[in-house]
DNA sequence: TTCACTTGTCGCCGTTCGCCGACATCGCCC
DNA sequence: GGGCGATGTCGGCGAACGGCGACAAGTGAA
């Protein structure tokens, strides 16, 4: 989704968050943060430290993207790792007659 | 491009300044930010506001994109606005034959 | 109901922000 | 050489940050 105001980062964390099954308490700790500070956030603060907002998005496996005009669509080596999709594996695991 | 750190906005924001042959003061003037801010975040500063690099990179023309598990691929109407790239489109224009 | 949990909101406090003016380096052109 | 613009760094300033502890409101299960 794109993102252009802090509100999107907060309504973004926060969907990701639920979706884990996490609690505020939770993603402060594996973020390393507040979690005052994962709440004002999550209301759209304007003035959050860009740091920790990576950190944030890190703790919930959430990956950013930067486009446009003179960015190059790949770093290198971007592309080299494989994404595996663990959920998935396990799951047509579980499917699997034995 | 994926941002991972701060110092990954820096790098973008400064190739992206100087892709549009823009000096660090008109930056900072249409991003309404100062001139040491753009020095410091282009050093990759991480404890910069998120709302003045939102407000930089829109500045800039750039996108960015937030991705993962739990988070919706398009926000309403975000694919409405049909993207048109002018440079394109008058460079076609002038090899056109007349 | 009572209890536990989650979330949001206070105040306090040391640290850091971002802007400003000024200065020092650069590289580049005349 | 001298001038000029771009960039980086310094100190000073008011303002806001983010962590902490504490509290209230809301929810859901026992």
């Amino acid at each position: 989704m794109q993102v252009r105001t802090p509100v999107d980062f907060g309504l973004m964390i926060r969907q990701a968050r639920r979706a884990r099954g996490m609690t505020q308490q939770e993603l402060a700790r594996a973020a390393a943060v507040g979690r005052q500070w994962i709440v004002e956030v999550e209301a759209g603060k304007p003035r959050a430290e860009v740091g920790r907002v990576l950190q944030t998005l890190a703790a919930l496996d959430l990956s950013l993207t930067i486009r446009g005009k003179g960015i190059p669509e790949l770093r290198e080596s971007e592309d080299m790792a494989e994404v595996i999709d663990l959920d998935a594996v396990l799951d047509a695991h579980r499917r699997t007659p034995p």
